[in-house]
DNA sequence: GTTATAATTAGTACCAGGTACTAAATTATT
DNA sequence: AATAATTTAGTACCTGGTACTAATTATAAC
């Protein structure tokens, strides 16, 4: 191959998407999917600016752990400020992989798992289960947007308690919910 | 030292505790830690069946990816069954990583989450965002749980679309929700 | 068909962070 | 002091690279 070099691009693009969704393959392992040489598939990673194997671990390892998207970690989001059983305050920086790929439109559930696990957060209580909940979602969170989300009892009778969250992108209020939480002592189970 | 070995017990100890928390570690990180030589962390780690640096990233990135418990893919749970714009169903096994650690209920958002995502699933258009909701969590759902999701169009007016889903686990009704979707046409961005 | 250039492949020296092994030195215990 | 546990040293080898130089092959343009 020569000027045009069609054939690098494509390979390069789909290396490139490999990459992505899976950084662990190794250079011999590309090589021979796309049945070039190790060293065609290092001067390619050399042009993309794609590092070896060990950073792409390490900075796979590291954006998998501090934002704790989802999932694993009791808040969703970091934790601002807080006075148990009154009020607190968390941030959320919207990814790419929390939007949808058409729009980069944040998916509403990141909102809702923001302000509900805030909501449990702010409960004086061992233990606190989300009841029921009214959420509206008032303007699409896009990608890149930090939602500052803040939770404030309203209401605390027995073991239910209403918590009022209000999410905001600079000033702009973007998502607000109603959570009745119900707090259980221990042995919470049944 | 000799036969105690109380040092080195403690040393150990730690030592597991420091690359729980953090997998990145070196053996001359530790060995500077500890102020011991590597072959006595090395030691260490194959008395303790540690792996070595490269082992540890991969089993953690692992650990962080394939539930895709919540983040990154368009639809949370497994899709069973859709006929878009009329109904659809999917299932979610709910992990420990996705419940409290107290009592290994589930986290509410994340029944939200399988809903919100089914519903919009479900709806017949290139874009739709979720514009409200109103939840019910109506029994708690514990790690280990299957639960189906079914979400049915009810009613459909201009680019307004409301769904209604209800969640089981075998045949209890663990979850409810309405929600009001709205779908854009494209360029669905402000 | 020749030629200039792009693209690919080969080869070498070097590096980090190991494994696996052998052997020596150190330290504690009795 | 003798013995056993512990630690350190040293060597050969491995993977998955970087960085560099040089040779080879393909292709478009003339």
């Amino acid at each position: 191959m020569a000027r045009g070099g069609k054939a690098k691009n494509l390979r390069q693009s789909e290396l490139a998407r490999h990459l992505a969704n899976n950084p662990l393959l190794t250079d011999e392992e590309l090589a021979g999917m796309f049945g070039v040489s190790i060293q065609t598939i290092r001067l390619d990673r050399s042009e993309l600016q794609i590092p070896e194997l060990r950073e792409r671990m390490k900075t796979a390892l590291q954006a998998s752990r501090p934002v704790r998207s989802l999932g694993s970690d009791e808040l969703v989001g970091e934790l601002l400020d807080i006075q148990v059983g009154h009020y607190g305050v968390s941030m959320l920086k919207i990814g790419p992989e929390m939007s949808f790929r058409k729009n980069l439109v944040a998916r509403g559930h990141h909102l809702f798992a923001q302000a509900n696990s805030l909501a449990v957060a702010v409960i004086d209580a061992e233990v606190a289960l989300t009841g029921a909940a009214r959420v509206l979602f008032k303007l699409p969170v896009k990608a890149g947007d930090l939602v500052m989300a803040r939770a404030e009892v309203s209401s605390q009778r027995g073991n239910k308690t209403v918590v009022k969250v209000i999410s905001r992108v600079q000033e702009a209020i973007v998502f607000e919910g109603i959570f009745t939480v119900f707090t259980l002592h221990e042995e919470g189970n049944q």
